[in-house]
RNA sequence: CGCGGGGUAGAGCAGUUGGCAGCUCGGCGGGCCCAUAACCCGCAGGUCGCAGGUUCGAGUCCUGCCCCCGCAA
């Protein structure tokens, strides 16, 4: 069974490793992504399924786009029987779909009609969804709109983030794409159409969805932090400078006594609690704009933010110029943030 | 040479017109207390990123280099 396999970020990694090390499978052609400029000195750098792919000598086909002659009739060549996509990242246009003898089959980290585009998972985790999963299928002409061969859920705990959860759908996802694969050369899978009438859509992340907006509940914050963590990581500003958020935040009732004000206010008292004596304050009635820093309110060693009807206790950040670091080493550096707004 | 911030005690930071290197946290020792992460007293801990220059004198001014980070991609 010869197989090209197209795929290109570290979650298509397993997934190529897995056909790889299976011996009824011989990957004869990677596809992949072009090496892009990466980092402040905008080196050029290997997408992760072509740095392992350099490990085994295999064929590497790196297309700016497949308007190229050559290259179909190259991959014409290796004579495919199976094309598997991965997260590749570009559109495959049909002449090249028709190359396989016996289909492309995709792998798509969500449930199917559901998150069809480029950032399923992030949006699993925005919607703050109870599960997830991943779907096999074969590809036609549009985007994640082909027959479903195979798809195994997850359950969410509220916990995972951008970077967990996909290592684990992959790690559900490589031995299901193996099993699908087979299972179905041996036509004991029935393709079943998408009820694309529940199809849902989501696009690239951008940095600016990445901002957050302190109005909103806690909770939607909270979710966008894990969401959009490593990348873009979620961020606000601190006098006018950049403040990257990230997980673990943790939701907390508003302080007793404290109220919120949804404009900005102009004159917000800071709920006073001098937890350093452990003295008890007194309810006394405070007005807050959403944004701002409460220091000697609760947690200890957390940062907490005014935020919809509820706060937010942040622990791990990053302040523009500076490291990340736990918030407990940001506020020994950092002197007078109490009543301060994030904007 | 894309733009910008930074490197000072174990950690995070301050350090003014060049003039005894500091703050908070942590560590160690002691005290208070029913008790404590709270409070009080004390101690240790520094090649101020590296190299050179100016100066009576450089963390501070000048030159070169190394490293970390934000934006951008």
């Amino acid at each position: 069974m010869k197989i090209i396999f197209a795929g290109t970020p570290v979650f298509a990694v397993p997934f190529f490793e897995s056909l790889l090390s299976d011996s009824d499978f011989e990957i004869v052609g990677i596809i992949t992504q072009p090496d892009k400029p990466v980092g402040r000195k905008q080196i050029l750098t290997p997408s992760p399924v072509k740095e392992s792919a350099q490990n085994y000598n295999l064929p590497i086909f790196q297309p700016e786009n497949f308007q190229d002659e050559k290259l179909i009739n190259k991959l014409k060549n290796l004579k495919p029987d199976l094309m598997v996509v991965v997260a590749y990242g570009l559109i495959i246009p049909q002449e090249v779909l028709n190359i396989a003898k016996s289909g492309n089959i995709n792998v798509h980290p969500s449930l199917l009609p559901k998150y069809r585009g480029a950032s399923p998972i992030q949006n699993a985790i925005l919607s703050g969804d109870q599960k997830t999963g991943v779907t096999i299928m074969l590809m036609d002409e549009k985007m994640d709109h082909g027959p479903i061969l195979a798809q195994e859920e997850i359950r969410l705990n509220g916990d995972e983030t951008g970077k967990t959860l996909p290592d684990k759908l992959a790690k559900i996802g490589a031995p299901l794409l193996i099993q699908t694969i087979k299972n179905y050369l041996a036509e004991k899978i029935q393709p079943r159409e998408q009820n694309h009438n529940e199809a849902t859509f989501c696009r690239l992340i951008t940095k600016d969805e990445a901002k957050i907006d302190w109005s909103k509940p806690a909770e939607e914050i909270e979710r966008k932090i894990r969401a959009f963590y490593p990348w873009p990581a979620a961020w606000t500003t601190l006098d006018g400078k950049r403040l990257k958020i990230f997980p673990p935040a943790v939701v907390l009732p508003l302080p007793e006594g404290v109220a919120l004000r949804r404009a900005e206010a102009s004159k917000a008292s800071v709920a006073c609690c001098d937890h350093r004596s452990n003295k008890r304050c007194p309810g006394i009635k405070k007005i807050m704009p959403p944004g701002m820093i409460l220091e000697g309110v609760g947690e200890k060693d957390k940062l907490l933010i005014s935020c919809d009807q509820s706060t937010l206790a942040i622990s791990q950040l990053q302040f523009e110029g500076k490291k990340q670091m736990s918030t407990s080493e940001f506020l020994r550096g950092q002197k007078d943030l109490a009543g301060k707004i994030l904007t």
